[in-house]
DNA sequence: ATTTGACAGTTCTATTTTAGAACTATAGCC
DNA sequence: GGCTATAGTTCTAAAATAGAACTGTCAAAT
């Protein structure tokens, strides 16, 4: 396949997938939703060569998921923050994480709990239907081909 | 980094992230949650190389997310279905194609358009929270250390 | 009875990507 | 001048992927 034109193609997954849909984006994208930020913190805290987490920041600035801010003046060095564009993957990052609280959790319990300040409480990420709320299952959802597509795939 | 054991970090996105985590098994899956469930299905609406297609395939029934059901004895013939613990990645595709509509469309409009059987209406997916049910946003969440880590990453 | 076609893979080589380590560059501090 | 911190770039080796051809089973067509 050609994964360079995979942005391009009648499918919002495909699209996600050709922006952040490898193991590095994942992880990097984990960290800067633990606030960090900088080149340094990144590489040790995930132990990706220089070279990949170089190629993967470039990636996602120039998609406009981090915005490369400059911190210090001289030397020139600068950090990677989360873009609005960015923050709103926020939904796709948590989904992985339930799911991995869900199915491949260990004795130990989980890693991280979640606290949501706006109500206080201890919480897990739960997919609703915009319109009637009600939690979302798979065999309850039916797809209609879009204008952007010709006809449905299934 | 050692992907084979990406899966045993004590933190749920990697754990996630070892058997979902790239490109191939990202868009697999998407076909499943359309209902293609033959080698031959995915492997011509994909376009992805045979032996790919076969590696992908036998890993995900390895993690419990597809089984292999036969669907003709002679010649043996298998089919490859959502368990539930595959039907559970449900939230993190639909959170990645959310994000594709809303970030990555054309003026084409949206490939797809999804309708909730329960209620009749096209919707999109919305990630709350299980405690107080209102729309998750990253900003509004702090992260604790649970059982499973020794220290909090951030 | 032999050929053709459908299906579900496996095997092979060439190309691309990633890993791992070393190197470059700027500037502050001792 | 030498050391450290930060943010990269460059190089070679190893691993993963692409692309095409091949295998094996059986049914239906000739």
């Amino acid at each position: 396949m050609k994964w360079d034109t995979l942005e391009e193609e009648p499918c919002s997954l495909s699209r996600t997938v050709a922006v952040v849909g490898d193991r590095w984006t994942l992880l990097i994208l984990r960290e800067c939703f633990l606030r960090v930020r900088r080149f340094e913190a990144f590489q040790s805290s995930l132990q990706i060569t220089r070279h990949l987490l170089s190629e993967r920041l470039k990636k996602l600035v120039r998609f406009g998921i981090l915005r490369r801010v400059p911190y210090s003046e001289a030397p020139k060095r600068y950090e990677y923050i989360l873009t609005q564009k960015g923050l709103d993957l926020y939904p796709v990052i948590m989904a992985m994480v339930h799911w991995g609280d869900t199915h491949m959790g260990d004795e130990r319990g989980r890693p991280l709990l979640h606290e949501h300040k706006t109500c206080g409480k201890l919480f897990d990420p739960v997919m609703v239907c915009s319109e009637c709320g009600e939690p979302l299952h798979a065999k309850q959802v039916h797809v209609h081909a879009g204008p952007g597509r010709q006809e449905a795939v299934g």
